[in-house]
DNA sequence: TCGCTCAATTTGTCCATGACAAATTAGCCC
DNA sequence: GGGCTAATTTGTCATGGACAAATTGAGCGA
């Protein structure tokens, strides 16, 4: 079978430089953007194939990749692109630090992941989505570990297979409490989704969960749902409330570009609440946008919009 | 209900024209594809705004579409390029209404999707899993209804969020009846899932939901996996078998490219599988990759499979 | 007729450089 | 300190040339 030989190539050199366009699959980066960097701060600077084309070592992917991770946090290029990676590190820790929350059972959990027992771990959050219930489950074990699971990632110490097989056990888990928890079309009517391009669903599915256990009526349309789509989404099932998912990486500039037109399409009477690690760094609220700053709150913002629509309810046409 | 109305905007001339970057993202064809045609073929021939960039009027987008979708399907740009919006779809509808079965079942669903009558969707799906049993409903329904709802889409006769929301319905179906087959350990073992830009998770959980049927144990990693990642999840969780899922916009030299290289990465006795709608056009088979041409089949070959490894079973370590 | 090879054509991706608008920061005055 | 320009930073778009990988078609021998 002597087919191909990309191998994990023992050479050093030819070894695993990486085209442009793999670049940008990989880091998230367009290859505009990589052009550009290259011509502005010398970095990064690739190699040459045979026919000219930019061929970029291993480790300039790796600082590309923390570079991004940091800019989606709201750094600048131009202050963090001479950095080493040592340090590009560094700056990701001391965040990370100050959010993580040392709780036995979330380092148990991320044990089991980086073991790879999966039958473990499928029991072992199953037992603490059953003991804390679903609302505690999410807040308390879901949310710190994404954050665990991230910053592991962005250290090397988890691998990308090892994020996805947790992903799709929480993923599991949540859509399986979900469905046990059938609505009856009680008001708020909930439209759940996100901007295109925002593909994370974990937040969706958080989010979702704790409002069905307020019993609220939820309209999952997914990820990636285009502006008029939503718009006529929520038309259709006569949502009262939009609720959007943002992740870290989401620029800022989409974003509001889209809730802007969001807002202006959609009735006035309609609340439209934004919320997921994307929306914690914008500084200037947006008109006639709640931000859902912590998935913990959510249960009170319900509270808040049934004591405001007390009474006008819609109840279940 | 008179919602729907695609509203095609009040404002005839800078209403809906769309920069390069949103047709990007809407067709699937890089600004250099679109910027290469128009020098090439004249088509799309876009406005220019005051800056002098590129403005798509829309019904050029919704012909890009057109033209992404045939070539997906195998056709070659210069060939239907010069075609008008109606022959494409006609060319579409061809191919599509070979693959139609008149089914009530399917019917009566489609119909409840564009009605958005969630509960009652819900609820019929339902019955229909339990009634048909979770082969037959992948086979019988969701196979079909993934064709229809994608015709449909492309027609203009379904919205892409009363797409999204049946996908959501379908997704959450099928995970919880998987979940509800607990799967304890049985050879073979299975992982599960696409390569990277390759996002069709209910090829993959259609798959799993035939699988876990046949007692296999499933290791789903969802989708997007990079190729060294799925080698070391295989030789983590001790994969028989790696099963990749590809819809039909993936590119074909892609999937080779990707495929000759897990095969050359992956221990010889570990078997590859290839499904999805992206598979049926390949001509030529690869060494090593065992191409699944109808979900239907997965059947068989898992009990060829075990006809092969009677005896030499690694039996749940 | 089938299967093969080699050349012509088709098609997508990459390169270099220039331009510019939107967003951010810095400087300044009240 | 608050608010206002002015300078700087940064991403995206444009043009036009080049070329390799893939597909098609022609020619030829079994």
């Amino acid at each position: 079978m002597t087919n191909k030989q990309t191998v994990p190539t023992p050479l050093p050199e030819t070894a695993a430089l990486v085209p442009i366009g793999a670049v940008e699959r990989d880091t998230g980066l367009s290859k505009d953007v990589l052009r550009m960097w290259e011509r502005r701060y010398h970095f990064p600077l690739p190699q040459r194939d045979a026919h000219g084309e930019r061929v970029y070592p291993p480790d300039q992917v790796t600082k590309l990749r923390a570079l991004k991770r940091l800019m989606d946090q709201g750094h600048r290029p131009g202050k963090i692109i001479g950095m080493t990676l040592e340090d590009l590190v560094a700056l990701n820790v001391d965040r990370a630090a100050a959010l993580r929350t040392r709780d036995r059972d979330v380092d148990e959990v991320l044990q089991l992941i980086g073991d790879h027992r999966l039958p473990e771990l499928r029991q072992r959050l199953n037992q603490l989505l059953l003991s804390k219930g679903l609302q505690r489950f999410v807040v308390e074990i879901v949310k710190p570990l994404n954050v665990e699971v991230g910053e592991a990632w962005s250290r090397g110490d988890l691998a990308i297979f090892e994020e996805h097989l947790y992903a799709e056990q929480i993923q599991s888990l949540l859509r399986y409490a979900i469905s046990s928890v059938q609505a009856r079309g009680n008001p708020p009517h909930v439209l759940l989704t996100s901007f295109p391009m925002e593909q994370h669903c974990l937040g969706l599915l958080m989010a979702e969960s704790m409002l069905v256990v307020e019993g609220v009526t939820c309209i999952a349309l997914g990820t990636e749902t285009p502006v008029p789509d939503i718009v006529r989404a929520a038309s259709a099932h006569g949502a009262d409330i939009v609720a959007l998912s943002f992740s870290a990486a989401y620029p800022e500039r989409q974003a509001v570009a889209g809730l802007r037109e969001l807002r202006a399409l959609l009735p006035v009477e309609t609340a439209l609440w934004v919320g997921g690690s994307g929306v914690s760094c914008h500084r200037r609220p947006l008109d006639g946008v709640v931000v859902v700053e912590d998935i913990e709150h959510i249960a009170s913002l319900v509270a808040d919009w049934r004591t405001v629509h007390r009474g006008n309810v819609h109840a279940a046409d």
